[in-house]
DNA sequence: TAGATTGTTAATCGATTAACAATC
DNA sequence: TAGATTGTTAATCGATTAACAATC
């Protein structure tokens, strides 16, 4: 060993439960923020305190990946963002698919927030023959069609689903079929897939409601 | 006792841990889904299979709040799905402010999901100067000064905030002031509000770092 | 050194699942 | 009646927290 420190960059993952994967990100976003203003080490307790977590909580979560933390010290922001990111798998650049180009699917190829990762969307499609073969955005709009050519040809991993519900689940199987791997899913509906294939559904109106739940529950300690 | 069922329309709510209320949610997606393609009735084993949970779990998320089902048949889908509407509160029309018109506002503001189950945007908010005043699909967009004035006169206790991080905070701040009750956050910030006010946050950024740490991740067993 | 903070183990807490009597 | 399915209790499983020796 030539070098002690970072001790563990990558530990063997074990089993890691979803929602630690999901803090990872929270602390990832929040060292971010704090090199910004100019922190260049941080506490466990500071992150908790920051994110509403227990400090063994955050401690506990980083150690699923190895040792990142200096005793007496806390962490090297930079030093614990690069980490994260290793972990997360965001030291790269992802080219993403956006399926589906309907006032949501727009948005979301505006939306400059997941540059911030490293996710970049590099092709669109969409069925609708007046927007097909232009560019949005610069970036380039392709029939449902040449989706399974446009995927192998541009190495994408990743894809949005911003479609109809009615169209969703064949969109996810001509997905999987051209090879994606992991799907974000915004129509409001449960696709299946292989278990090898990793989703993630948002659906905004459900997040209302868990808003209007607690609203009207108020006082009932949830 | 005149009527003996539903036995428990909305039984006394004690704690309710937070998973519970979003698969809530996902029941009653699946239920109004299955009214639409004519099922009458269903069970905990097949609402369980469609989402990927057990039977034993439909059951017991359902006996928070009451008893809902008929030993041998199961539920009739139109009666659980009032009764989820009534513990959810979506079985009412909720006015929603939505502050921010940058690409994502804009296409929440269009997007007309929300509608699904109840949500209805009624008023927008932003400080530029050359949409102040004017209406972009049927809603008021109102400058930030307004805020407090037009919440109030609406009686809106939920809003949206779809402004740059810097100004999440702030605009949170508003909100709670103006007598908010609930927030959705779409900010890529962690905002700090007091404990009677609940909010949800969505980082798309977020939800596309999941999807990298699986792939990158495969194979070991998340 | 004294003070701060880590990584990790053990204890606690909470959530999920299995099992089954009761019911239709 | 036999078969299906509920609501609920007890058993299991997993995740969070507390505590503390080791470290800087």
């Amino acid at each position: 060993m030539d070098e002690d420190r970072p001790k563990s960059p990558l530990a063997t993952p074990g089993p890691v439960p979803k929602a630690v994967v999901s803090r990872l990100s929270l602390y990832l976003r929040e060292l971010q923020h704090l090199v910004q203003h100019g922190h260049q080490t941080t506490s466990s307790t500071q992150l908790g305190r920051v994110l509403g977590f227990t400090d063994a909580q955050v401690r506990k979560d980083l150690a699923y990946f190895g040792q990142f933390g200096y005793p007496g010290i806390g962490y090297r922001c930079e030093e614990l963002i690069a980490a994260i990111k290793q972990i997360l798998g965001t030291d790269r650049s992802w080219p993403v698919a956006l399926i589906g180009l309907g006032n949501l699917g727009r948005a979301l190829l505006r939306y400059r927030g997941f540059g911030r990762q490293g996710f970049c969307v590099v092709a669109a499609f969409d069925i609708d023959a007046s927007i097909v073969g232009t560019e949005i955005e610069q970036i380039p709009v392709f029939h449902l069609d040449q989706l399974a050519e446009v995927i192998d040809e541009r190495q994408i991993r990743l894809a949005i689903i911003a479609v109809p519900s009615p169209e969703a689940q064949g969109v996810a199987t001509l997905l999987v079929n051209a090879g994606v791997e992991g799907i974000l899913n915004f129509a409001p509906v449960t696709i299946s897939l292989p278990p090898t294939v990793k989703h993630v559904e948002v659906d905004l109106a459900i997040e209302l409601e868990q808003l209007s739940f607690a609203v009207v529950n108020r006082g009932e300690k949830t």
